[in-house]
RNA sequence: GCGAGAGUGGCGGAACUGGCAGACGCGCACGUUUGAGGGGCGUGUGGUUUAUCCGUACGGGUUCAAGUCCCGUCUCUCGCACCA
């Protein structure tokens, strides 16, 4: 009889539904396990199955979890602001808060479809009032704690979505959400001072336990780095220029400087620049350049001397021309450099353009063809003169400066702060006011949530004005100060705002006096287990661990990181190879498969297809091969008579109990299954097993295929689901056969194998293999120069 | 350019600390079951010039032994990118 699939899931999905069984409980006995993944933005499309690989990882763990005794947190949610949301609602009329209810129903069906064993009562979405309340709130802290701020900038502004974009959004100078051209334009932008935490951030990962390549990520974002700043007098004016370098050792090949376009100075000391008008022009060119000129023409220096302008190297004391140049940046350092041609290939360019003198401090390079940026001993350096070693010249270097009062040592962060508003209507109201009298006041505490009001028309005004306002009954108040009136802050938060801290709200979802219980939070945190995107790497996670970080430092959360363990799974591509898209028409939607094949078989390919980490293309052909391995498991139960061990299959049981154990924690699913197919075959071949045995195998596939494992336990006569039975245990001096195969090596060729007692004496591995007839033959009448065994591995002998 | 990772059959991918390369699955071939269209079962399947042969991107090296270690080169993927 065929195993039928449909009937069965449904029966499992509901008797553990009714029983409960995957509750996390916020008491227990039991060790606890937080096991989070990245909770699903619901749109429109529904899911496809890279969203089902996505939480099959730690689905997996979760299970295998509880068999082992754990009282498990694995928690589902949804990420429900955001852009695409609202510009559905747009186009079709229909209200976000609608199109939001709808798009979770959908998900909600796909994911329990699935028979995925997330907790149901603790599902969160941030846009629920009960939820953004304690955004906010988060944010008013933040304020209180003077890490929000207000600022006239130059931001990336997309003009197709009307919005301004932090430049986490807008990497490669397009928008991440529609991929037009990110424009340059000034206005009031919120922001929050994540520069503050970058030390922290940096420090921290060196407690947690990331994925090498995860952590690498966020030290770059981060973006440290460690030099000095040196302050130039500049003839004739009371300010200096004021520098960063990395390579304060370098101080005495220095030949002009550089400024940013948007350098204050240029305004500032407009009346002593003779040409300003060419710099004026400069400006306005480089302004006009797109992002993407700005990048791709990185080749070409260009620039304009500012006339009239000059600096004094303050060690060698030389007098030096200062240029406006778009190849520095105004957003990093102080907006200034000191060029050393000689050693910097930037300035190396840009003085060859402009015949600037290019003076040798480092030895090792021929400064007449390019620009030598390795180590060597110092020339042309006065004090540093004969030193040899970088660090010592720094240091050097710094002390001098320090002594004279011209600069001193200091970091840098490429890491800039977040630029926290958006223009739109589907997000979390900032909980500000404006004053003409009091200026910005918060929203009293006791006023949150601040509601997003319900309206018709939440279409973005011109020019980026949020929709909010438009709305009088909203942006009309009075002050919470002074009780004038006032007006409030219309724009919303980015969507990164809800999802930085979701985590803690599983702990305890429906608290209206915190946003979690304290006693639940020192419960579970730390999340144990995090899986997620490579793509979040630097976004989320930076500005979660951010939030976390300051949650911690005011005393609302008991733990400095909120991620003990951090592992990414890989794209599911289309068939064709390509990214799965809409537009693309290569996605393959979860139902379907489920559907025709069933859930388990789903799930049992996601995790089959491919190393967990990397992308691997859709094949459906490979599906069905799952289809097969789980229906011939079905036919176990016909095959299992009896109690105990198998002496033919108990070595194999034993072995396969360890690999599929460990392979599981290493998130090696492909070869876990592949042990269960391989012993699968290993049952077929002997033809028989015993009942004790089926148990054990449906055991390990539980957490991979767990109603077909509930059913055949069912059958075993087992009342208790095997979702909460003990996981196998394996004896390790079970796991090693007998006798062992040994290849037979003559100089290094195989030519032959040998079955020997494990753990042969090496004389008689060596005597076992002379003895074999293509061995005798190979080396008579030859020298043995030596002879090689290996336990149980090899024996490889080397004749002349 | 910088940082991280990866190059293994027709395909997805295995291979612990250097020790029988290609597990497992797909595909394919042949056979079988005589309900013939993506059905089940069985057998085979790295290559070729079928031999003490050649094979893990390419060129060298270390070693009794290299996919694995060392030096050099190329290609691809991801992230960052005029970051001073």
């Amino acid at each position: 009889m065929k195993y039928d699939f449909s009937a069965t899931e449904k029966k499992w999905q509901a008797r553990w539904e009714r029983e409960g069984a995957f509750l996390a409980h916020d008491s227990s006995e039991k060790p606890k396990f937080y096991g989070l993944v990245e909770f699903p933005y619901p749109s429109g499309a529904g899911m496809h199955v890279g969203h089902i690989k996505a939480y099959s990882g730690l689905e997996v763990i979760s299970r295998k979890r509880r068999m082992q005794g754990y009282n498990v947190l694995f928690p589902i949610g949804f990420d429900a602001f955001g852009l695409p949301t609202e510009n559905y609602a747009i186009k079709t009329g229909t209200h976000p808060r609608k199109v939001t209810d709808n798009n979770i129903t959908r998900f909600t069906d796909q994911l329990k479809s699935v028979g995925f064993s997330f907790d149901w009562t603790r599902v969160v979405d941030t846009t629920e009032e009960d939820y953004y309340k304690w955004t906010q709130w988060i944010f008013l802290k933040m304020f209180d704690a003077g890490l929000v701020f207000r600022d006239q900038a130059l931001v990336n502004y997309c003009p197709s979505c009307k919005v301004v974009l932090s430049n986490e959004d807008s990497q490669g100078g397009k928008c991440d959400i529609c991929k037009s051209d990110v424009v340059q334009k000034s206005k009031d932008v919120w922001y929050l001072r994540i520069t503050r935490y970058a030390e922290k951030l940096l420090a921290g990962l060196d407690t947690v336990d990331y994925l090498p390549n995860v952590r690498q990520q966020q030290i770059n974002w981060i973006g440290k780095s460690t030099g000095a700043f040196v302050n130039f007098a500049l003839a004739g004016k009371e300010d200096t220029l004021r520098i960063y370098t990395t390579r304060p050792d370098t101080l005495f090949g220095v030949t002009f400087m550089v400024v940013a376009p948007e350098h204050p100075y240029i305004d500032k000391y407009a009346a002593s620049i003779k040409n300003m008008d060419e710099v004026l022009a400069y400006r306005e060119a480089c302004a006009k350049k797109t992002e993407f000129e700005r990048t791709q023409l990185v080749k070409e220096k260009t620039g304009v001397r500012l006339e009239g302008f000059t600096a004094k190297n303050p060690i060698s004391g030389k007098e030096i021309p200062v240029y406006i140049a778009d190849y520095v940046m105004m957003g990093y350092g102080t907006g200034a450099i000191m060029a050393v041609p000689a050693h910097d290939e930037r300035d190396y360019d840009f003085a060859k353009k402009f015949g600037i003198d290019i003076i040798e401090v480092i030895k090792g390079g021929d400064i007449a063809t390019a620009a030598y940026t390795g180590d060597g001993e110092m020339v042309n350096s006065g004090f540093l003169n004969g030193y040899r070693d970088k660090a010592s010249s720094i240091a050097r270097m710094i002390e001098e400066l320090e002594k004279l009062g011209v600069g001193e040592g200091g970091v840098q962060y490429k890491m800039k702060d977040w630029a926290f508003n958006r223009q739109r209507y589907w997000g979390e109201p900032i909980p500000i006011v404006h004053c003409p009298d009091c200026g910005m006041v918060p929203v009293p505490y006791e006023e949150l949530p601040l509601r997003l009001p319900a309206v018709q028309n939440f279409e973005p005004g011109e020019g980026g004005e949020s929709p909010l306002a438009k709305i009088e009954a909203f942006v009309n108040c009075t002050c919470p100060r002074c009780g004038k009136a006032a007006r409030r802050e219309t724009d919303t938060m980015p969507q990164w705002a809800g999802s930085s801290w979701y985590f803690l709200r599983y702990i305890d979802p429906k608290n209206t006096e915190a946003l979690a219980d304290p006693e639940k939070l020192s419960y579970w945190l730390p999340v144990d287990w995090y899986d997620g995107g490579m793509e979040h790497v630097t976004r989320h996670m930076i500005y979660s661990r951010f939030w976390h970080s300051f949650l911690y430092d005011i005393g609302a959360v008991p733990t400095a990181e909120p991620y003990a363990k951090r592992t990414a799974q890989g794209l599911i591509l289309g068939p064709d190879g390509d990214k799965m898209s809409k537009s693309r028409g290569n996605v393959v939607d979860p139902l379907d498969i489920v559907n025709e094949y069933g859930a388990d078989v789903l799930r049992t390919y996601v995790l089959f297809m491919g190393d967990y980490a990397s992308a691997a293309p859709w094949n459906e052909n490979s599906v069905r091969g799952c289809k097969r391995f789980l229906e011939r498991v079905s036919e176990l139960y016909e095959m299992a008579k009896g109690e105990g061990v198998t002496p033919a299959l108990e070595s194999a049981f034993h072995k396969t109990v360890k690999k599929v154990s460990s392979d599981f924690e290493e998130m090696k699913f492909n070869t876990a299954i592949a042990a269960l197919m391989e012993l699968l075959n290993k049952i077929y071949e002997v033809g028989t097993l015993t009942r004790d045995e089926l148990l054990t195998y449906v055991s390990l596939l539980c957490p991979v295929a767990p109603h077909l494992a509930e059913e055949i336990n069912e059958k075993l006569g087992n009342t208790t689901l095997l979702s909460l039975s003990p996981w196998p245990t394996y004896d390790e001096a079970k796991t090693v056969d007998a006798s062992v195969e040994i290849a037979v090596q003559i100089n290094g060729k195989l030519r032959d194998v040998i079955t020997l007692p494990l753990n042969a004496a090496r004389e008689d591995a060596i005597a076992a293999a002379k003895a074999l007839p293509k061995v005798a033959e190979a080396i008579a009448g030859k020298t043995i120069v030596k002879e090689i065994a290996v336990p149980n591995k090899i024996v490889n002998i080397v004749v002349k």
